[in-house]
DNA sequence: CCCCTGATTGTTATA
DNA sequence: TATAACAATCAGGGG
């Protein structure tokens, strides 16, 4: 049922009902149960480490911010394509096929981001104290 | 209506 | 050091 959020930011009417998936997606589902994934494969169920509640969230890696770029081409490509694991393959694959000079901008990126969560992470453990 | 899962790799964090 | 969990995405299925 293609609940209204779909693409990603179908505002309703009121205030974001549906909040970018940022929110939730991402937000939620470091927050919400981890014991779910536990389930599965990958995941076991760890109940030490409790989750920090302003956790700042990790920076993608060169991986993800390459990815970011391969799914709008892959999309252009295959817009019939509707399978989040078809691009995560595809992008996977190429990430291998890419050298090192390819993959350095994307490095780059990450590093990049990665500095700014340090930043982050310096509030986060100012707060927590 | 909201949350989870799948698939990829990388990075970060904790034990 | 090694293991665990999560980072984005999109659509669909379950509750």
């Amino acid at each position: 049922m293609k609940v209204t959020r779909g693409k990603g930011a179908v505002k309703k009417d009121k205030n974001e009902v549906v909040k970018p998936v940022e929110d939730r997606a991402a937000g939620k589902r470091k927050a919400v149960l981890k014991a779910s994934r536990s389930s599965n494969k990958r995941t076991k169920n760890v109940k030490s480490a409790k989750k920090d509640p302003n956790k700042p969230k990790r920076p993608p890696s060169a991986f993800f911010v390459f990815l970011e770029e391969f799914r709008k081409v892959y999309k252009q490509e295959h817009p019939n394509v509707k399978a989040v694991s078809a691009v995560g393959k595809a992008g996977g694959e190429k990430w291998k096929s890419l050298t090192d000079a390819e993959k350095a901008p994307f490095e780059a990126k990450a590093a990049k981001r990665k500095l700014d969560y340090e930043k982050l992470m310096t509030a986060y453990n100012k707060k927590q104290y």
